[in-house]
RNA sequence: GGGCGAUUAGCUCAGUGGGAGAGCACCUGCCUUACAAGCAGGGGGCCGGUGGUUCAAAUCCGCCAUCGCCCA
């Protein structure tokens, strides 16, 4: 080793993971590592980055699940797979426009004064200022993108695919344009979909009105949360069944301030249990009421105008945003006597997904989407397990949601977009559909305009498993990496791309996007609910990774991903950053301590047959856990092996052959432990890259990458008398470690121990150990013998049990007569439960003749162990302190 | 209003039919030549309540309570 790294490890204790984590990943994406080989004939593995929003940066979600997919792609690389992550960002159609036009107010411009053209200019630029932040912030986080790969869904290519797809979806009549109520934003003044509405409860009042009838005296009493929407009112509806009105069905009641007279219609919509029963129906701006009123045939009125004020169907109150025509129409009620009471109430109100604007359901000119047709064969492959959700929960949130679909209104009032592809004669009225602009129209004239809307954002990123491998081209990268393996993502997700990725998929690439999906548990802010800026209980992962490393962030988010949603809790990074600096430290005892040789497996002695077992056991289990998306499971597996097995038990077990003075022993362990700590950055580097990676390329002999390299497999055989006999030696270790706590034996004090076992083969294990167990427990002159007649152990030795007989520890003088006598009735009185405990448990004949044999036999085992032991104990208490208590 | 999930040690969470686990926190002792972000040992839980199924329930089923998430 470089005399400098030796210096370098010598004098840093710890972690410091600033120092490694940039010059790696310049070092990974200079040898283009994360790029695939098209030619190869490998089996591939493929996974599609959710294209987050280009105006976005890193969140708590995306730093979980980017480590998840960055796991499974390392991991698969490892395995030699022909592993690609697809990169990339969606374009975000009302998000980008806001920032932009936040960007020209503060220029005192507004983007009608620029003007279209000029805008999507100032969008582009904007766009290659900010647009790479997050994707930026990704390669912090050690993610394996393809960045050389990076698609945007404005990209050219990917344009012609979302054009093939309107046009086609369009041809099949699944794409129409209709007159229709749809979820308006007054200030991003543009339609939404329904999934862009977000609800939330709120604290309203509800208002009950009078509308006096027409040709009598007396009133209809209604109750409604928006009293200004009265002004566009062309019914009162009652339930038919309802006893109270029917007396009044059929007749008119004048509309107050308006003076519009109103018919009274039945309806089985209507509830009799809301407010009075009778119920104002204003078609034109509230969606039950647009269903009503295209049943009857009631008139659409249209009061609001499209930025959010009464227009001059509005008559008096024409020009006022709806709030302060909320005050005023009510004031005029209230004058009129029309306000019979008005009562709190709670209900929830739509507001838009961008911005927070109050949403109104509007009546406009829009293009929708039919999704029946498209769901059906999507439904199906959730059904019949051909996608499969992660946990199984969700696939019943998906097939719910699917089944229940309703009509997409794809178009949005923006200019940052995929305009449509369609373009109107303004000579003949033809509307024409396709993919290039058209010159000229059938009628001849070239007299052509298109369409100014632009479409949905998810629109176009349900395409993105299929348009960024080259869709509509038969491209080699569709042919090999389509459909992909696995999509990562969160629940809110599931409706806005998952959904619409498998129904796009089936539909234009023929098979489903992708195999596996895993819904990543949501993590929580402490108090236990959602994240939330306002309330500012958002963490920032990128200041985890200031403060913790990038690995320590990854592994401890990975920790926290079981099924279930969790509260952020930084003990967590701090347990990982912990484990982290465990780990360099253990790699500085092997560098450091380690002869000059190459890694190569030794295997006579039994420390090293054993921690061979169990990297093999552990290895497998891990590609169990991550087989199985078991990623919690997996960090506490790996955590568990690495530490409380290779550091705690094998570093410590080795030190005596390390730096004793047989030169041979010496090097047969320094390759030994050099060919473990290589097992261990393999299996820890999909996990922790950056640590993994600085730690191997310190290894003798090393060269390349480590994702270049084997994933342990853990297909290698286990030596299970190797772990028995271990773990007999362990706990022999631990219960000689507890006595001399228990004792209070200072740590200085090298006490002499015997042991006694009658069972030869145990026996041997500690004679033929002994070394280790005079290291491991700070003890000497280990003997084992087969009966206390042989013990010699002097006259009061301290006693425990250990597996295959007991251990005396004689120090006379060191013993408190009374604790010892404390200690031992305690040790009688516990082992006394655990033996009735089996005894109880086999005197219950349901229990012998019910339970499995093996069950039985097990139980039958155990009370003859507490058998004996239990006699042991009591012999012991006998021999001091005369009749046992 | 409908659906889903959670309730396990002081805290954050694993554990899904055969004697309750981890990390942190706590107590005792250690600066033992990889690591005090550490080492050794220890204490602490009628597994939310209730009823049922079973030889056996933290685990399966019913009901109740509390909290959270999603949808309308």
């Amino acid at each position: 080793m470089d005399n400098n790294i030796r210096e370098h490890l010598q004098t840093n204790k710890r972690y410091s993971p600033a120092d490694i984590e940039f010059k790696w990943m310049s070092r990974w994406l200079e040898a283009h590592l994360f790029t695939p080989d098209i030619g190869s004939a490998q089996e591939s593995f493929c996974v599609a980055l959710p294209p987050p929003n280009v105006t976005g940066s890193l969140h708590m979600g995306h730093a979980l699940n980017s480590s998840i997919q960055d796991l499974l792609i390392r991991r698969a690389r490892m395995q030699g797979k022909n592993a690609l992550w697809i990169c990339g960002t969606d374009h975000a159609g009302i998000a980008t426009q806001n920032q932009v036009e936040k960007q020209l107010a503060a220029e005192g411009l507004t983007r009608q004064q620029i003007g279209r053209k000029e805008f999507e200019k100032r969008v582009w630029q904007w766009r290659d200022e900010y647009g790479s932040t997050i994707i930026n912030q990704l390669k912090r986080l050690g993610c394996s993108l393809d960045y050389n790969g990076e698609r945007f869904t404005l990209d050219e290519g990917y344009v012609r695919a979302v054009y093939r797809v309107f046009t086609t979806l369009y041809e099949k009549g699944f794409i129409y344009r209709d007159e229709y109520m749809v979820n308006w934003c007054t200030r991003c003044h543009t339609a939404l979909s329904d999934l862009e509405v977000e609800h939330q409860e709120c604290d309203d009042k509800l208002y009950y009105l009078r509308y006096p009838l027409k040709d009598e005296d007396g009133y209809l009493v209604i109750a409604t949360a928006r009293p200004e929407t009265m002004l566009g009112d062309t019914a009162v509806a009652v339930n038919p069944g309802d006893e109270r009105y029917r007396d009044y069905v059929g007749k008119q009641v004048i509309l107050p301030l308006a003076g519009r007279e109103i018919p009274i219609i039945t309806d089985e919509y209507v509830d009799v249990s809301f407010g009075t029963g009778a119920l104002k129906i204003t078609p034109a701006h509230d969606p039950n009421d647009f269903e009503i009123g295209k049943k009857h045939g009631l008139e659409e009125i249209n009061v609001f105008t499209s930025d959010g004020h009464i227009n001059k169907n509005g008559g008096e109150f024409a020009g006022l945003t709806l709030e302060l025509a909320r005050e005023q129409v009510t004031a005029r009620l209230e004058q009129e006597g029309l306000i019979e009471k008005i009562e709190p109430y709670s209900h929830a109100v739509g507001a838009c997904y961008r911005c927070g604007t109050s949403i109104e359901p509007y009546i406009s000119l829009q293009w929708f989407m039919r999704m029946d047709e498209l769901a059906a064969p999507a439904i199906r492959a959730a059904e019949g397990g051909e996608v499969k959700f992660v946990p199984e929960r969700w696939s019943g949130v998906y097939l719910e949601w699917m089944r229940s679909l309703r009509p997409w209104c794809i178009s949005r009032q923006l200019w940052w977009g995929h305009r449509l592809p369609v373009w109107y004669c303004d000579e003949c009225g033809q509307v024409i559909v396709q993919e290039n602009a058209p010159s000229t129209c059938k009628c001849g004239s070239s007299e052509l305009h298109q369409e100014e809307d632009v479409l949905d954002t998810w629109f176009s990123s349900a395409l993105w498993p299929f348009a960024t491998l080259g869709w509509p081209d038969a491209t080699e990268r569709l042919n090999i990496f389509y459909p992909t393996n696995v999509l990562v993502t969160a629940r809110d997700i599931i409706f806005l791309w998952v959904a619409r990725m498998i129904m796009m998929g089936i539909e234009f690439a023929g098979e489903i996007p992708f195999r596996d999906v895993i819904i990543n548990p949501t993590i929580m802010a402490r108090d236990g609910r959602r994240m939330s800026k306002s309330l500012g209980t958002g963490v920032d992962p990128l200041e985890l990774i200031d403060s913790f490393g990038a690995d320590p962030t990854r592994f401890g988010l990975l920790n926290m991903a079981s099924a279930q949603d969790v509260r952020f809790s930084d003990e967590r990074i701090e347990m990982s950053r912990n484990f982290c600096n465990k780990i360099f430290n253990a790699a500085r005892f092997v560098l450091l301590g380690v002869a000059d040789v190459k890694p190569k497996r030794a295997g006579a002695d039994l420390a090293d047959r054993w921690i061979d077992s169990r990297l093999q056991a552990a290895a497998a289990e891990l590609n169990t856990h991550l087989d199985a998306y078991e990623f919690s499971e997996a960090t506490r597996l790996i955590y568990r092996f690495v530490w409380n097995e290779f550091c705690d038990w094998y570093v410590e077990a080795v030190k005596p052959r390390l730096y004793g003075s047989d030169q041979a022993v010496r090097e047969e362990v320094s390759g030994h432990l050099l060919y473990l700590m290589d097992n261990v950055l393999r299996m820890l580097h999909p996990f922790m890259p950056f640590l993994s990676e600085e730690l191997a390329a310190l290894l003798p002999g090393r060269r390349g990458f480590l994702i270049d390299e084997t994933f342990p497999a853990g297909d290698g055989a286990r030596d299970y008398q190797a772990e028995a006999q271990m773990e007999q030696l362990m706990t022999t270790v631990v219960s000689l470690r507890t006595l001399r706590n228990e004792l209070r034996v200072p740590p200085s004090r090298k006490a002499a121990a015997v042991l006694v076992m009658a069972d030869e083969s145990a026996r041997r294990v500690v004679q033929d150990n002994s070394g280790l167990i005079e290291s491991l427990a700070n003890t000497r002159l280990i003997k084992a013998v087969q009966s206390e007649s042989e013990a010699a152990a002097g006259k009061r030795p301290a006693v425990t049990l250990v597996p295959g007989g007991k251990l005396l520890l004689p120090l006379d003088e060191l013993i408190d007569i009374e604790e010892e006598k404390a200690r031992l009735s305690g040790a009688i009185s516990k082992k006394k439960q655990e033996l009735s405990r089996a005894a109880k448990k086999l005197g219950n004949e349901n229990f012998v003749t019910m339970a499995p044999a093996r069950i039985v036999e097990q139980e039958r085992n155990k009370l003859k162990q507490h058998e004996h032991e239990l006699a042991e104990l009591e012999q012991q208490f006998e021999r001091y302190f005369g009749a046992a208590g």
